[in-house]
DNA sequence: TGCTAATTGTTGGCAACGCCAACGATATTG
DNA sequence: CAATATCGTTGGCGTTGCCAACAATTAGCA
């Protein structure tokens, strides 16, 4: 009678966490990434567009501690935004081996339209909770965070 | 007052679930991830052996869909698990397109094994969360699960 | 001061992961 | 019987997160 014939999954797969949250993680990202993909964006970006947004002009080192992006895939995202007119990026007269990486204008208008974006895009994604549902699941999810991130 | 300089993160980090359930995932999927290692396996074979030791013998084909695996990982992760021993793997006799692969006895030991260092590492992983907020948090992943799984 | 170590940006590369395309063999459908 | 679908298998691809090495520059310390 099962006109979609359900493939059972095992108990223990069913509620192991490693494996919901990974499963869960991939679902959701996808749906966020789509809505940044769509503005011809990349998550890197909005989180350093995001981190200069709340912080000002850091440098690249600075931004790589507050996004936990690695140099390299920064140096990219840096270089993807910066041709993209949202950032621009001098060197520091202060010091010579860092780079000021600072919001523009339209950088900051695109953050906006991003933050719209991925917005809606979590609500769809989220549907099945409750405002309260949610902000428990951030709770535990930053609660495992602090416990396992390695700062 | 500062001993580890703490970078702060923008504050639209920090509670995006998109993000912060895929950094989580990431962190608790490692510590699970190194476990199987440590014993020489890998995720997709305990996906298996869970599988087959929940349902008997099934064709490659079904474990694909009990497991989420792509068919081309699943053919390399049987064959992994029938070098070791775990499994066997022969011609369907009524089917003469599908495998029958069979959990061994050494398979059931090894799954044995392996569920004991999973569950370790699990409980390690989510020590910050009561088995109350446990529960709690693997159900609304199921919930986000079901409602994003195109199944 | 001068020498060593550390930091920064940059480039290049790597392994794991999830996924897709194509193929021959076999079964099923019409 | 012909067309379609399924299965196992092989090979490959794009993304992701990470690491190594390098030159330039600065900081730390004898």
């Amino acid at each position: 009678m099962d006109i979609t014939k359900n493939a059972e999954k095992a108990p223990v797969l069913k509620t192991l966490p490693s494996r919901l949250l990974g499963q869960t993680a991939a679902l959701v990202g996808r749906v966020a990434g789509d809505a940044l993909a769509d503005a011809g964006s990349h998550r890197y970006a909005f989180a350093v567009l995001a981190t200069l947004d709340a912080f000002g002009p850091l440098s690249q080192a600075e931004l790589c501690r507050r996004t936990d992006l690695d140099r390299s895939d920064m140096n990219g995202t840096v270089n993807a935004l910066e041709a993209e007119g949202s950032v621009t990026r001098r060197p520091d007269p202060a010091d010579r081996r860092q780079n000021i990486v600072a919001l523009t204008e339209a950088g900051r208008t695109r953050f906006d339209d991003l933050e719209r974006r991925l917005s809606a895009a979590q609500d769809k994604a989220l549907a099945p909770l409750s405002g309260d549902e949610r902000a428990l699941l951030v709770q535990f999810l930053q609660r495992l965070h602090d416990h396992l991130s390695p700062g």
